[in-house]
DNA sequence: GTTAGTGTATTAGTAGAGTAATACACTAAA
DNA sequence: TTTAGTGTATTACTCTACTAATACACTAAC
């Protein structure tokens, strides 16, 4: 169940693609799972098929769906591994973005832990983890 | 000395913005000290006045500089305490969206806190600091 | 009050992103 | 081989961001 909200400035096919992706992370589209088809997904949500079709080439040149000639988009079966490397890869550009700032305003590090350790402390999801 | 890629995507009056922020985080340009006047900085980098115009604009809105009736933009004398809170809360943010990945992907606080360490050993100013 | 310097408003042109209408080409399955 | 389903290509429209040309209005200093 795929959702587009029209009135919103973020592009449709945009929207579509961050969709699909949260939807993989939390588990709601399994490995080789079916997605409906461009013209399904396109009458659905009352758009252009060429505005789902690009989504779908811009999730398959992310490795997060592949075609199968004639029949549709497909789930790709990344491995665990594979999308723990992304997201570290992802998580350590961000410390990297953290760093530079903490830099130029000469931020010390124990000052970094203590706001990496709030920031845990008040994220929903993290609470029960002590530091 | 502001420079522009005018072969960019990066619109001018941004590239703009970001010249003078890195100039004030890195003290090439100082508390009260008076920027080119829009004409003069349009001259220089040959482009329309408007354009400066709009970076200088948003530059007053963020209380990067501000302006003299008649005389020209100043830099804001902001306070050592006002730019450690905003990066504050920049890091802050950051933060948040690292905990967000990391819980998509069920990572441990651990692993967050070795990712970090590895960065901060890798970032070209922090490497004197130890955890 | 004049002048030379500020920033600003108005209007218009350009380029790019996003979307749609429509027609095309291919594949799988009967 | 037909058919119903895939994705794709072509073309054009629209909207917005960006920039420019030009003219305006205000201020400080003499």
């Amino acid at each position: 169940m795929i959702r587009v909200d029209e009135s919103s400035p973020v592009p449709i096919y945009q929207q579509i693609v961050e969709e699909v992706k949260r939807a993989v992370l939390t588990g709601v589209f399994g490995p080789d799972q079916r997605l409906p088809s461009i013209r399904e997904l396109a009458l659905e949500l009352k758009v252009n098929p060429n505005t789902v079709a690009k989504a779908y080439q811009e999730m398959e040149a992310q490795r997060v769906i592949y075609f199968r000639r004639g029949q549709g988009a497909y789930i790709s079966p990344r491995s665990e591994e594979e999308r723990v490397q992304e997201a570290q890869r992802e998580i350590s550009r961000l410390f990297r973005q953290v760093l530079d700032i903490a830099h130029s305003l000469r931020l010390s590090r124990s000052r970094l832990n203590d706001l990496f350790r709030q920031a845990a402390q008040e994220h929903p999801d993290m609470k029960e983890e002590k530091p």
